[in-house]
RNA sequence: GGUCCCUUCGUCUAACGGUUAGGACACAAGAUUUUCAUUCUUGAAAUAGGGGUUCGAUUCCCCUAGGGACUACCA
């Protein structure tokens, strides 16, 4: 099914980086354009100067990118209804304001930052909170409140002043269908006057976003539930400039795993968990965030993990590619409630992931990690091989060196506890024949073939065959884990075996 | 405080008003095994509480409680 009216955005704020529950918002927008033969767009809201991070746009932009969340207009590939940055669309906004001033849906007021903490203050001491709208908008210096003569004096003057939006009089319920909540109710009479263009010639969101919304034929709004409170005034908005209004979908908020509230910036590292895609480096503060990416999560993984989080498909299926996500969202199956974020389950989609790669694939990937650890001259069949006997039991590619070093390097040292348990009783007289047995072994070096010969000593000699094969493990890979032994005995060579297991016997004492 | 939203195992979630309330993660036990893991089997684990409506409520309505968001010349 498509429909190519289908437009939707995704409208970061250049504040900082972007975090898993803002690539989770463009992850839905993108699988309902795609889903419906839709447009993708990337707008940046940067109204606000005083918040604008350096870096940040690179950032959002690059970990879409990472994500595999392609647009199809925006900053980077432009499109007919650009240009994509709010900050460069500022003739739109005025032209705008100026309207709705036209046509009473909005007015100027001149109350310093001052008069409104003093007006607030009041209302505190009264245990009130203040609300800047039709019941105290008389009291405040306003358009609506002063006469006109001194309205123009102001506007002339050069007084510094904001455009508010005028809330009803009369009280209205306003009532707006959400794609994933249904039927939602607000009533105009506790709605206040909100701010649409501020004093430094810049719109607020709320300005910028419905004029951008209606000027780029945005069909739906689909963003988080943070928004759901200022739905009704977009909704006015749209009919004080007699505009149609696009669909809303008001998506659940993911949330801490432990503990109160919403997801946060600082939550990650604190209980050992990236909340961004990609790692950060706050310019300001020089503090490190840690990343997705980095952290050695793969974007497919990431990206299932987190269509999961809100949404599911009805069916038991978990793990999905981003097509299948494509070919089976919808909002009908996004859920109200937020959802809290479990890191355990982020690590099990990546080791879903990991083990449907190929050892080749997996070797590759693993390659670099063995460098950096000073393992030169490798055999990347061998790699190949050593990876296909462990990714069974890892979730990340860099902990496959935790499952193989032994295979690349020496043992450093023997497990204290092992050796404790193991090496003892008639290991360290029988160990010395089992080195001499493989030193003159002269068939074939072959995992079965070896077993055979080392049971069969291990059988004339009346040993345990656990116990000695708990300690010709202790002896080969420095500790109690790792495959099948004789596998290992196989990839090591012989040379290497007997090498380290007259180590072990010189330099285990029980 | 006010407004709005939400409420099924610890977590993510499924269940045309009729199911022994299902699955997954995590957890526990057992099996397999030369270790550690993997794997397999099994287990424990939920409809927030109270009222309605109904022959019958997880499901519809109301109240209470709890949670969340918003309440800036920030988005």
């Amino acid at each position: 099914m498509t429909d190519s009216t289908v437009r939707v955005r995704f409208a970061p704020s250049p504040t900082g980086p972007l975090h898993m529950g803002g690539v989770r918002t463009a992850l839905f927008n993108y699988l309902f354009a795609r889903r419906h033969g839709g447009t993708f767009i990337l707008r940046i809201e940067d109204t606000d100067q005083s918040r604008y991070v350096p870096g940040a746009e690179n950032y959002i932009i690059d970990s879409l990118k990472w994500c595999g969340l392609q647009f199809d207009e925006g900053i980077e590939q432009g499109g007919p209804y650009g240009p994509y940055r709010q900050s460069e669309r500022r003739e739109y906004y005025r032209q705008y304001a100026d309207q709705l001033i036209n046509s009473g849906d909005a007015y100027f007021a001149f109350d310093t930052p001052e008069d409104l903490n003093e007006a607030r203050g009041k209302a505190e001491a009264e245990g009130k909170a203040f609300s800047y709208d039709a019941g105290t908008r008389g009291s405040m210096k306003n358009s609506l409140s002063l006469p006109v003569q001194e309205v123009a004096r102001l506007l002339g003057s050069g007084k510094p002043y904001v455009i508010r939006f005028r809330m009803p009089e009369i009280d209205e319920a306003v009532e707006e269908d959400d794609l994933i909540r249904g039927k939602v109710t607000f009533h105009t009479a506790e709605l206040d006057d909100k701010v649409l263009f501020k004093s430094d010639g810049m719109p607020t969101y709320h300005l910028a976003n419905v004029v951008d919304d209606h000027l780029m034929h945005i069909s739906h709004v689909i963003r988080g539930e943070e928004w759901l409170p200022s739905m009704p005034l977009h909704v006015l908005l749209y009919r004080a400039f007699g505009w149609d209004k696009p669909r809303f979908a008001h998506l659940p908020l993911i949330l801490k795993p432990q503990g109160k509230g919403k997801l946060s910036k600082r939550d990650g590292d604190k209980m050992g968990f990236p909340v961004f895609p990609l790692q950060w480096k706050d310019p300001a503060s020089n503090e490190t965030f840690s990343g997705y990416r980095e952290d050695g999560y793969f974007p497919e993984s990431f990206i299932n993990m987190l269509a999961l989080l809100g949404w599911n498909p009805g069916t038991e299926q978990e793990l999905f590619s981003m097509e299948e996500l494509v070919q089976a969202f919808g909002f009908e199956r996004v859920n109200k409630s937020g959802a809290r974020f479990d890191p355990e389950k982020a690590k099990w989609f990546n080791h879903q992931y990991l083990i449907q790669k190929s050892d080749e694939e997996l070797a590759g990937l693993f390659m670099p990690v063995l460098e950096s650890k000073g393992i030169t001259h490798l055999d990347l069949p061998r790699v190949v091989r050593i990876v296909g006997l462990v990714k069974e039991r890892v979730s990340f590619v860099k902990e496959l060196w935790e499952q193989t070093h032994f295979f690349f390097q020496v043992p450093e040292n023997y497990d204290p506890k092992v050796v404790k348990k193991r090496w003892k009783g008639e290991i360290p007289a029988f160990m010395p024949k089992a080195s001499a047995l493989l030193q003159a072994y002269d068939g074939p070096w072959e995992a079965e073939a070896i077993k055979t010969e080392v049971s069969d000593l291990i059988e004339k000699e009346a040993q345990n065959f656990g116990g000695v094969m708990n300690s010709f493990r202790l002896a080969l890979v420095g500790g109690s884990f790792g495959p099948d032994l004789f596998t290992i005995v196989e990839i090591l060579g012989k040379e290497e075996v007997v090498t380290r297991l007259n180590k072990a016997i010189k330099e285990i004492v029980s």
